[in-house]
DNA sequence: ACACTTACTAACTAATAAGTAAGTGTAAGT
DNA sequence: ACTTACACTTACTTATTAGTTAGTAAGTGT
Protein backbone atom coordinates (compact mmCIF):
# COMPACT_ATOMS: atom_id res chain seq x y z
CA UNK A 1 0.00 0.00 0.00
CA UNK A 2 2.39 2.45 0.82
CA UNK A 3 6.45 1.72 -0.18
CA UNK A 4 8.20 4.47 1.53
CA UNK A 5 6.57 4.49 4.67
CA UNK A 6 5.93 1.02 6.28
CA UNK A 7 3.83 1.55 9.25
CA UNK A 8 1.17 3.51 6.67
CA UNK A 9 0.29 -0.15 6.00
CA UNK A 10 -1.92 0.39 9.13
CA UNK A 11 -3.42 3.59 7.51
CA UNK A 12 -3.87 4.51 11.05
CA UNK A 13 -6.01 7.81 11.22
CA UNK A 14 -4.82 9.17 7.67
CA UNK A 15 -6.73 12.57 8.68
CA UNK A 16 -4.89 13.22 11.72
CA UNK A 17 -1.81 12.52 9.48
CA UNK A 18 -2.61 14.61 6.89
CA UNK A 19 -3.17 17.50 9.84
CA UNK A 20 0.10 16.82 11.11
CA UNK A 21 2.05 17.14 7.88
CA UNK A 22 -0.50 20.13 6.54
CA UNK A 23 0.69 21.55 9.95
CA UNK A 24 4.74 21.24 9.70
CA UNK A 25 4.45 22.46 5.97
CA UNK A 26 2.65 25.19 7.30
CA UNK A 27 4.88 26.15 10.39
CA UNK A 28 7.74 25.09 8.19
CA UNK A 29 7.00 27.18 4.57
CA UNK A 30 4.05 29.45 4.96
CA UNK A 31 0.72 28.69 4.16
CA UNK A 32 0.79 29.72 0.25
CA UNK A 33 4.01 27.86 -0.21
CA UNK A 34 2.82 24.15 0.78
CA UNK A 35 0.68 22.28 -1.67
CA UNK A 36 -1.41 19.29 -1.40
CA UNK A 37 1.02 17.83 -3.57
CA UNK A 38 3.48 17.85 -0.83
CA UNK A 39 1.21 16.39 1.78
CA UNK A 40 0.14 13.55 -0.74
CA UNK A 41 3.86 12.65 -1.83
CA UNK A 42 4.76 12.68 1.61
CA UNK A 43 1.82 10.26 2.93
CA UNK A 44 2.08 8.17 -0.25
CA UNK A 45 -1.01 9.31 -1.84
CA UNK A 46 -2.83 10.66 -4.50
CA UNK A 47 -3.54 14.59 -4.19
CA UNK A 48 -6.78 13.61 -4.47
CA UNK A 49 -6.98 11.87 -1.28
CA UNK A 50 -6.50 15.09 0.20
CA UNK A 51 -9.30 16.60 -1.14
CA UNK A 52 -11.40 13.64 0.41
CA UNK A 53 -10.74 14.75 3.46
CA UNK A 54 -10.22 18.43 2.88
CA UNK A 55 -12.51 19.68 0.01
CA UNK A 56 -10.89 22.73 -0.31
CA UNK A 57 -7.19 24.16 1.10
CA UNK A 58 -9.59 26.29 3.12
CA UNK A 59 -10.86 23.79 4.86
CA UNK A 60 -7.62 22.12 5.53
CA UNK A 61 -5.94 25.67 6.46
CA UNK A 62 -9.24 26.38 9.12
CA UNK A 63 -8.71 22.63 10.30
CA UNK A 64 -5.20 23.31 11.20
CA UNK A 65 -5.95 26.33 13.31
CA UNK A 66 -9.37 25.10 15.14
CA UNK A 67 -7.24 21.85 16.12
CA UNK A 68 -4.53 24.10 17.24
CA UNK A 69 -6.92 26.57 19.35
CA UNK A 70 -8.64 23.01 20.93
CA UNK A 71 -5.22 22.20 21.87
CA UNK A 72 -4.42 24.96 23.78
CA UNK A 73 -7.53 25.12 25.72
CA UNK A 74 -6.81 21.41 26.62
CA UNK A 75 -2.67 22.05 27.47
CA UNK A 76 -4.43 25.82 29.92
CA UNK A 77 -6.96 23.63 31.51
CA UNK A 78 -4.23 20.46 32.65
CA UNK A 79 -3.65 20.51 35.76
CA UNK A 80 -0.42 20.15 35.70
CA UNK A 81 -0.49 23.71 33.83
CA UNK A 82 -3.94 25.12 35.40
CA UNK A 83 -2.78 24.25 39.41
CA UNK A 84 1.02 26.00 38.62
CA UNK A 85 2.18 28.81 40.27
CA UNK A 86 2.40 31.98 37.91
CA UNK A 87 5.97 31.71 37.35
CA UNK A 88 6.11 28.56 36.86
CA UNK A 89 3.12 28.58 34.74
CA UNK A 90 4.95 30.82 33.02
CA UNK A 91 8.20 28.47 32.35
CA UNK A 92 5.71 26.08 31.37
CA UNK A 93 4.76 28.61 28.06
CA UNK A 94 8.39 28.98 27.72
CA UNK A 95 8.87 25.28 27.29
CA UNK A 96 6.28 24.92 24.28
CA UNK A 97 8.35 27.59 22.46
CA UNK A 98 12.00 26.15 23.38
CA UNK A 99 9.84 23.18 21.83
CA UNK A 100 9.73 24.96 18.40
CA UNK A 101 13.54 26.29 18.64
CA UNK A 102 14.52 23.11 19.06
CA UNK A 103 12.32 21.38 16.03
CA UNK A 104 14.70 22.74 13.36
CA UNK A 105 13.80 26.18 14.25
CA UNK A 106 9.80 26.08 13.63
CA UNK A 107 7.74 29.19 14.04
CA UNK A 108 4.67 29.10 16.43
CA UNK A 109 1.52 28.58 14.15
CA UNK A 110 0.56 32.78 15.15
CA UNK A 111 3.92 33.34 13.69
CA UNK A 112 3.98 31.19 10.29
CA UNK A 113 0.19 32.89 9.23
CA UNK A 114 0.71 36.24 10.55
CA UNK A 115 2.51 37.19 7.55
CA UNK A 116 0.29 35.86 5.10
CA UNK A 117 -2.95 37.05 6.82
CA UNK A 118 -4.54 39.12 4.19
CA UNK A 119 -4.32 35.92 1.84
CA UNK A 120 -5.83 33.66 4.23
CA UNK A 121 -9.59 32.24 4.11
CA UNK A 122 -11.58 34.61 6.07
CA UNK A 123 -12.97 31.41 8.63
CA UNK A 124 -9.06 31.10 9.08
CA UNK A 125 -8.29 34.50 9.71
CA UNK A 126 -11.25 34.25 12.43
CA UNK A 127 -10.14 31.27 14.22
CA UNK A 128 -6.38 32.50 14.44
CA UNK A 129 -7.82 35.51 16.20
CA UNK A 130 -9.56 33.41 18.43
CA UNK A 131 -6.65 31.47 19.05
CA UNK A 132 -4.12 34.68 20.03
CA UNK A 133 -7.27 36.51 21.85
CA UNK A 134 -7.30 33.49 24.20
CA UNK A 135 -3.48 33.18 24.72
CA UNK A 136 -3.06 36.46 25.28
CA UNK A 137 -6.33 36.17 28.15
CA UNK A 138 -4.76 33.22 29.74
CA UNK A 139 -1.00 35.06 29.81
CA UNK A 140 -2.70 38.25 31.24
CA UNK A 141 -4.65 36.01 33.94
CA UNK A 142 -0.82 34.52 34.86
CA UNK A 143 1.15 37.60 34.91
CA UNK A 144 -1.88 39.58 37.30
CA UNK A 145 -1.38 36.52 39.77
CA UNK A 146 2.09 36.24 39.22
CA UNK A 147 2.39 39.89 40.25
CA UNK A 148 -0.31 39.69 43.16
CA UNK A 149 1.71 37.36 44.97
CA UNK A 150 5.29 39.08 44.38
CA UNK A 151 6.44 35.75 41.96
CA UNK A 152 6.58 38.46 38.90
CA UNK A 153 7.57 41.76 38.42
CA UNK A 154 6.57 44.11 35.29
CA UNK A 155 5.13 47.66 35.06
CA UNK A 156 2.22 48.62 33.32
CA UNK A 157 -1.31 46.34 33.06
CA UNK A 158 -0.70 42.24 32.52
CA UNK A 159 -2.99 42.17 29.55
CA UNK A 160 -1.08 44.94 28.00
CA UNK A 161 2.41 42.74 29.33
CA UNK A 162 0.83 39.67 27.86
CA UNK A 163 0.55 40.46 24.36
CA UNK A 164 4.17 41.95 24.41
CA UNK A 165 5.58 39.02 25.79
CA UNK A 166 3.36 36.48 23.08
CA UNK A 167 4.48 38.89 20.63
CA UNK A 168 8.06 38.81 21.84
CA UNK A 169 8.35 35.21 21.75
CA UNK A 170 6.55 34.30 17.96
CA UNK A 171 9.02 37.35 17.08
CA UNK A 172 11.77 34.81 18.67
CA UNK A 173 11.03 31.78 16.80
CA UNK A 174 11.18 33.89 13.56
CA UNK A 175 14.50 34.98 13.91
CA UNK A 176 15.57 32.10 15.32
CA UNK A 177 14.92 30.87 11.97
CA UNK A 178 16.90 33.68 10.07
CA UNK A 179 19.89 33.69 11.89
CA UNK A 180 20.16 30.17 14.87
CA UNK A 181 18.71 29.24 17.90
CA UNK A 182 21.04 31.93 19.88
CA UNK A 183 19.29 35.16 19.16
CA UNK A 184 16.00 33.15 20.76
CA UNK A 185 17.47 31.93 24.22
CA UNK A 186 19.02 35.29 24.11
CA UNK A 187 15.51 36.88 24.16
CA UNK A 188 13.93 34.26 26.71
CA UNK A 189 17.21 35.12 28.83
CA UNK A 190 16.31 38.34 28.70
CA UNK A 191 12.07 37.89 29.08
CA UNK A 192 13.02 35.86 32.53
CA UNK A 193 15.89 38.43 33.54
CA UNK A 194 12.86 41.24 33.66
CA UNK A 195 9.91 39.25 34.69
CA UNK A 196 11.04 36.45 37.52
CA UNK A 197 11.89 38.28 40.66
CA UNK B 1 -0.32 54.77 -22.28
CA UNK B 2 -1.27 53.82 -18.71
CA UNK B 3 -5.51 55.18 -18.64
CA UNK B 4 -5.18 54.16 -14.67
CA UNK B 5 -2.24 56.32 -13.96
CA UNK B 6 -2.25 59.27 -15.62
CA UNK B 7 1.37 60.42 -14.53
CA UNK B 8 2.91 57.19 -15.52
CA UNK B 9 2.70 58.80 -19.00
CA UNK B 10 6.34 60.44 -17.80
CA UNK B 11 7.31 56.66 -17.51
CA UNK B 12 9.02 57.98 -14.97
CA UNK B 13 11.86 55.41 -13.50
CA UNK B 14 9.94 52.40 -14.08
CA UNK B 15 12.90 50.27 -12.46
CA UNK B 16 12.09 52.27 -9.35
CA UNK B 17 8.06 52.31 -9.58
CA UNK B 18 8.53 48.22 -9.87
CA UNK B 19 10.65 47.99 -6.35
CA UNK B 20 8.28 50.14 -5.03
CA UNK B 21 4.97 48.41 -5.95
CA UNK B 22 6.26 45.08 -5.70
CA UNK B 23 7.75 45.93 -1.67
CA UNK B 24 4.52 46.73 -0.87
CA UNK B 25 3.20 43.46 -2.23
CA UNK B 26 5.46 41.90 -0.78
CA UNK B 27 4.56 43.08 2.92
CA UNK B 28 0.75 43.39 2.17
CA UNK B 29 0.84 39.49 1.22
CA UNK B 30 4.14 37.53 1.51
CA UNK B 31 6.71 36.62 -0.74
CA UNK B 32 4.89 33.80 -2.34
CA UNK B 33 1.64 35.44 -2.55
CA UNK B 34 2.62 37.99 -5.11
CA UNK B 35 3.27 37.53 -8.62
CA UNK B 36 4.93 39.42 -11.75
CA UNK B 37 1.20 40.23 -12.74
CA UNK B 38 0.25 41.46 -10.06
CA UNK B 39 2.71 44.36 -10.19
CA UNK B 40 2.58 44.38 -14.01
CA UNK B 41 -1.26 45.10 -13.64
CA UNK B 42 -0.78 47.83 -11.36
CA UNK B 43 1.91 49.59 -12.79
CA UNK B 44 -0.36 49.15 -16.69
CA UNK B 45 2.28 47.28 -18.35
CA UNK B 46 2.55 43.71 -19.28
CA UNK B 47 4.17 40.69 -17.16
CA UNK B 48 7.17 40.32 -19.42
CA UNK B 49 8.18 44.15 -18.87
CA UNK B 50 9.41 43.49 -15.37
CA UNK B 51 11.00 40.57 -16.31
CA UNK B 52 13.19 43.17 -18.22
CA UNK B 53 14.00 44.71 -15.03
CA UNK B 54 14.21 41.80 -12.54
CA UNK B 55 14.82 38.50 -14.94
CA UNK B 56 13.46 35.99 -12.28
CA UNK B 57 11.63 36.58 -9.14
CA UNK B 58 15.34 35.87 -7.41
CA UNK B 59 16.54 38.77 -8.56
CA UNK B 60 13.20 41.00 -7.82
CA UNK B 61 13.55 39.84 -4.33
CA UNK B 62 16.97 40.44 -3.71
CA UNK B 63 17.01 43.97 -5.02
CA UNK B 64 13.94 44.41 -2.71
CA UNK B 65 16.29 43.71 0.06
CA UNK B 66 19.65 45.24 -0.69
CA UNK B 67 17.80 48.53 -1.33
CA UNK B 68 16.05 48.27 2.18
CA UNK B 69 19.21 47.78 3.37
CA UNK B 70 20.84 50.77 1.75
CA UNK B 71 17.90 52.68 2.87
CA UNK B 72 18.74 51.63 6.81
CA UNK B 73 22.52 52.68 6.26
CA UNK B 74 21.41 56.18 4.69
CA UNK B 75 18.71 56.56 7.49
CA UNK B 76 20.98 55.13 10.44
CA UNK B 77 23.94 57.61 9.19
CA UNK B 78 21.82 60.82 8.38
CA UNK B 79 22.80 63.91 10.86
CA UNK B 80 19.51 64.21 12.12
CA UNK B 81 19.40 60.98 13.31
CA UNK B 82 23.15 60.43 14.24
CA UNK B 83 23.25 63.12 16.08
CA UNK B 84 20.64 62.85 18.25
CA UNK B 85 20.52 61.59 22.20
CA UNK B 86 19.88 57.98 22.37
CA UNK B 87 16.27 58.65 23.76
CA UNK B 88 15.36 60.20 20.95
CA UNK B 89 16.99 57.84 18.46
CA UNK B 90 15.12 55.37 20.06
CA UNK B 91 11.63 57.73 19.14
CA UNK B 92 12.81 57.81 15.55
CA UNK B 93 12.90 53.75 15.34
CA UNK B 94 9.99 54.02 16.73
CA UNK B 95 8.06 56.38 14.38
CA UNK B 96 9.21 54.23 11.40
CA UNK B 97 7.35 51.52 12.78
CA UNK B 98 4.74 53.79 13.34
CA UNK B 99 4.58 54.50 9.99
CA UNK B 100 4.03 51.06 8.59
CA UNK B 101 1.47 50.67 11.14
CA UNK B 102 -0.66 53.89 10.26
CA UNK B 103 -0.73 52.39 6.41
CA UNK B 104 -3.03 49.84 6.50
CA UNK B 105 -1.04 47.57 9.59
CA UNK B 106 1.34 46.93 7.17
CA UNK B 107 4.49 44.60 8.64
CA UNK B 108 8.26 45.79 8.47
CA UNK B 109 10.21 43.58 5.70
CA UNK B 110 11.88 41.64 7.88
CA UNK B 111 8.43 40.58 9.77
CA UNK B 112 7.09 39.87 5.89
CA UNK B 113 9.71 37.60 5.29
CA UNK B 114 10.99 35.72 7.68
CA UNK B 115 7.47 33.29 8.14
CA UNK B 116 8.80 32.26 4.50
CA UNK B 117 12.33 32.06 5.08
CA UNK B 118 12.60 29.05 3.84
CA UNK B 119 11.47 28.96 0.45
CA UNK B 120 13.54 32.20 -0.07
CA UNK B 121 16.44 32.42 -2.51
CA UNK B 122 19.43 32.20 -0.91
CA UNK B 123 20.93 35.90 -1.90
CA UNK B 124 17.39 37.38 -0.51
CA UNK B 125 18.28 35.44 2.48
CA UNK B 126 21.67 36.62 3.00
CA UNK B 127 20.50 40.51 2.32
CA UNK B 128 17.86 39.53 5.42
CA UNK B 129 20.60 38.63 7.58
CA UNK B 130 22.87 41.58 7.00
CA UNK B 131 20.06 43.69 7.52
CA UNK B 132 18.60 42.54 10.51
CA UNK B 133 22.30 41.96 12.14
CA UNK B 134 23.41 45.41 11.60
CA UNK B 135 19.93 47.42 12.65
CA UNK B 136 20.44 45.20 15.56
CA UNK B 137 23.81 46.34 16.40
CA UNK B 138 23.13 49.73 15.55
CA UNK B 139 20.13 49.82 18.20
CA UNK B 140 22.42 47.91 20.28
CA UNK B 141 24.80 50.92 20.23
CA UNK B 142 21.69 53.44 20.74
CA UNK B 143 21.20 51.46 24.07
CA UNK B 144 24.49 51.19 25.42
CA UNK B 145 25.41 54.63 25.26
CA UNK B 146 21.24 55.39 26.78
CA UNK B 147 22.33 53.04 29.63
CA UNK B 148 25.75 54.79 30.10
CA UNK B 149 24.24 58.50 30.13
CA UNK B 150 21.53 57.38 32.24
CA UNK B 151 18.76 58.67 29.65
CA UNK B 152 17.58 54.88 29.09
CA UNK B 153 17.15 51.93 31.71
CA UNK B 154 17.07 47.99 30.97
CA UNK B 155 18.77 44.69 32.76
CA UNK B 156 20.88 42.42 30.84
CA UNK B 157 23.42 43.63 28.00
CA UNK B 158 22.62 46.53 24.97
CA UNK B 159 23.08 44.07 22.33
CA UNK B 160 20.65 41.49 23.77
CA UNK B 161 17.75 43.76 25.02
CA UNK B 162 18.54 45.27 21.34
CA UNK B 163 17.99 42.06 19.46
CA UNK B 164 14.62 41.61 22.37
CA UNK B 165 13.31 45.38 21.26
CA UNK B 166 13.52 44.67 17.60
CA UNK B 167 12.07 41.47 17.36
CA UNK B 168 8.93 42.94 19.69
CA UNK B 169 8.64 45.42 17.40
CA UNK B 170 8.29 43.60 14.29
CA UNK B 171 5.96 41.07 15.82
CA UNK B 172 3.49 44.07 16.96
CA UNK B 173 3.13 45.03 12.99
CA UNK B 174 2.23 41.22 12.46
CA UNK B 175 -0.07 40.93 15.91
CA UNK B 176 -1.82 44.60 14.38
CA UNK B 177 -2.24 42.71 11.16
CA UNK B 178 -4.48 40.16 12.58
CA UNK B 179 -6.58 42.06 14.96
CA UNK B 180 -5.81 45.95 14.64
CA UNK B 181 -4.02 49.00 16.05
CA UNK B 182 -4.67 48.94 19.48
CA UNK B 183 -1.88 45.68 20.29
CA UNK B 184 0.86 47.28 18.54
CA UNK B 185 0.08 50.97 20.43
CA UNK B 186 -0.17 48.59 23.60
CA UNK B 187 3.44 47.02 22.86
CA UNK B 188 5.13 50.16 21.74
CA UNK B 189 3.62 52.29 25.11
CA UNK B 190 4.84 49.12 27.23
CA UNK B 191 8.33 49.59 25.66
CA UNK B 192 8.38 53.19 26.17
CA UNK B 193 7.67 52.52 29.66
CA UNK B 194 9.90 49.83 30.48
CA UNK B 195 12.95 51.87 28.65
CA UNK B 196 12.51 55.37 29.18
CA UNK B 197 13.66 56.91 32.37
C1' DA C 1 -27.30 -11.33 -0.98
C1' DC C 2 -27.71 -6.84 -1.39
C1' DA C 3 -27.27 -1.88 -0.31
C1' DC C 4 -24.36 1.24 1.10
C1' DT C 5 -20.07 3.56 2.95
C1' DT C 6 -15.12 4.30 3.23
C1' DA C 7 -10.98 5.39 1.24
C1' DC C 8 -9.08 5.96 -2.09
C1' DT C 9 -7.04 6.23 -7.75
C1' DA C 10 -6.91 7.73 -12.63
C1' DA C 11 -7.65 11.09 -15.46
C1' DC C 12 -8.90 15.02 -16.17
C1' DT C 13 -9.94 20.82 -16.13
C1' DA C 14 -9.15 25.76 -15.66
C1' DA C 15 -6.24 29.01 -13.86
C1' DT C 16 -2.04 30.85 -12.77
C1' DA C 17 2.90 30.71 -12.08
C1' DA C 18 7.65 31.97 -13.80
C1' DG C 19 10.17 32.51 -17.69
C1' DT C 20 11.64 33.12 -22.89
C1' DA C 21 12.24 34.38 -27.81
C1' DA C 22 11.23 37.33 -31.24
C1' DG C 23 9.41 41.42 -32.73
C1' DT C 24 7.97 46.67 -32.53
C1' DG C 25 8.01 51.61 -31.89
C1' DT C 26 10.69 55.49 -30.61
C1' DA C 27 14.34 58.55 -29.65
C1' DA C 28 19.18 59.72 -29.85
C1' DG C 29 23.47 59.56 -32.13
C1' DT C 30 26.22 59.37 -36.37
C1' DA D 1 18.93 58.60 -43.83
C1' DC D 2 20.76 54.83 -41.15
C1' DT D 3 21.85 52.55 -37.16
C1' DT D 4 21.53 51.29 -32.61
C1' DA D 5 20.04 50.97 -27.91
C1' DC D 6 16.22 51.14 -25.03
C1' DA D 7 11.76 49.92 -23.28
C1' DC D 8 8.80 47.54 -23.94
C1' DT D 9 4.70 43.94 -26.33
C1' DT D 10 3.13 39.66 -28.42
C1' DA D 11 2.97 35.21 -28.22
C1' DC D 12 4.38 31.65 -26.54
C1' DT D 13 6.33 27.29 -23.16
C1' DT D 14 6.52 24.57 -19.19
C1' DA D 15 5.30 23.62 -14.59
C1' DT D 16 2.30 23.77 -10.88
C1' DT D 17 -1.79 24.99 -8.63
C1' DA D 18 -6.51 23.86 -6.64
C1' DG D 19 -10.20 21.34 -7.69
C1' DT D 20 -13.55 17.84 -10.21
C1' DT D 21 -15.45 13.59 -11.99
C1' DA D 22 -16.05 8.92 -12.54
C1' DG D 23 -14.84 4.74 -10.99
C1' DT D 24 -13.24 0.86 -7.85
C1' DA D 25 -11.72 -2.38 -4.20
C1' DA D 26 -12.61 -3.47 0.35
C1' DG D 27 -15.28 -3.41 3.84
C1' DT D 28 -20.01 -2.89 6.95
C1' DG D 29 -24.76 -3.52 8.20
C1' DT D 30 -29.10 -5.95 7.48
Amino acid sequence: MNAQNPQATLAFDTRTRILDLAGGLLMERGYNAFSYQHIARELGVKPAAIHYYFPSKDDLGTAIVTRQLKRLRKWRDLPRVADLPPAEQLEALFAVYDNHARQECRVCLFGALAADFRTLPPAMQAELRTFNGELTAWLAQVLAVGKATGALRFVGSPSAKAVQVLTTLAGALQVARVHDETPYHTIVGQLRLELLV
